[in-house]
DNA sequence: TAAGCGTGGCG
DNA sequence: TCGCCAAGCTT
């Protein structure tokens, strides 16, 4: 559950399902895979995006079988204080692998709640500590219920209550959802401002990240100056992903962290 | 709090 | 085609 919801970190289900059976195969328990060097979680995370979540996540592993004798914890306190995990992971966690009671909250959850409830088109760009309260109020007090009802919630923001085109006819909250009764008006405040990718410093890592993840040995500089013509722009990459620990440099080679 | 951080699917 | 969006976390 830890690993899945870790990977399902702004990547979706459909991609994350092959990566975490392979994933799953290979190191079962947290001990497998702190046993192994952090380059190799960064070579199996392949194309799942953010690779700094598997670093974090094999220093997630490291930290369990330190603190907690390579059991995951069921305590969304010491859920928090590992490497990669957050407010959404750890209570995630917590519900879906526990059967615990808390309020789970993540975009999808945010933007049901503010249609059934407010009546407005779109959540928070981030969750909340008021969040976690609006949520908490709306689970069921047994714990198996609250759990079920957690994953109900997401659900329906993923395939009913979606952002762009929402499918009101099927969704069996249409009849008492504040915002579907007030005409379903388009958000209101400024529209977040849209990332750009091409051509940006993250562009540059993920190309040069890619050539290190399919090579078992060192790979010197000037295979990476082919990935990318602007100099500057390169260098400050490939800096910053061995500021990461994503990247090591020895002797003019560069490999992943070993 | 806002910015930085990959990659790909979809309308 | 291209911008939006995706089961966020860290600093």
């Amino acid at each position: 559950m830890l690993v899945s919801e870790v990977m399902l970190q702004q990547t979706q289900v459909s991609r994350v399902d092959p990566a975490w059976r392979r994933w799953m195969e290979r190191w079962p328990t947290p001990a497998h895979l702190a046993a192994d060097p952090p380059g190799e979680a960064i070579r199996a995370w392949d194309r799942l995006g953010y690779p700094r979540r598997a670093l974090r996540l094999h220093a997630c592993a490291v930290a369990i079988v330190e603190r907690h004798d390579g059991v995951v914890p069921d305590d969304v306190d010491a859920l928090l204080a590992l490497p990669g995990i957050g407010m959404y992971t750890a209570r995630a966690v917590a519900a879906f692998a526990f059967r615990q009671r808390h309020p789970v909250v993540d975009t999808n959850v945010r933007r049901v709640v503010a249609r059934i409830v407010d009546g407005v088109a779109d959540g928070g760009p981030a969750t909340t500590p008021a969040d976690l309260r609006a949520v908490e109020v709306l689970l069921p007090e047994d714990h198996e219920a609250a759990a079920r009802a957690s994953v109900a919630f997401m659900e329906l923001g993923a395939v009913i209550c979606t952002a762009r085109a929402p499918r009101c006819e099927e969704c069996p909250m249409a009849g008492v959802c504040a915002w579907r009764i007030a005409g379903a008006p388009a958000s209101s405040g400024p529209s977040r401002r849209t990332q750009r990718y091409h051509g940006t410093d993250r562009h540059v890592r993920g190309l040069l990240l890619a050539v290190l993840r399919a090579s078992d040995d060192p790979v010197p500089a000037a295979r990476l100056d082919l990935v990318w013509d602007d100099e500057v722009q390169r260098g400050r990459a490939l800096a910053g992903l061995i500021e990461d620990g994503l990247v090591r440099e020895r002797g003019g080679t560069f490999t992943l962290p070993g």
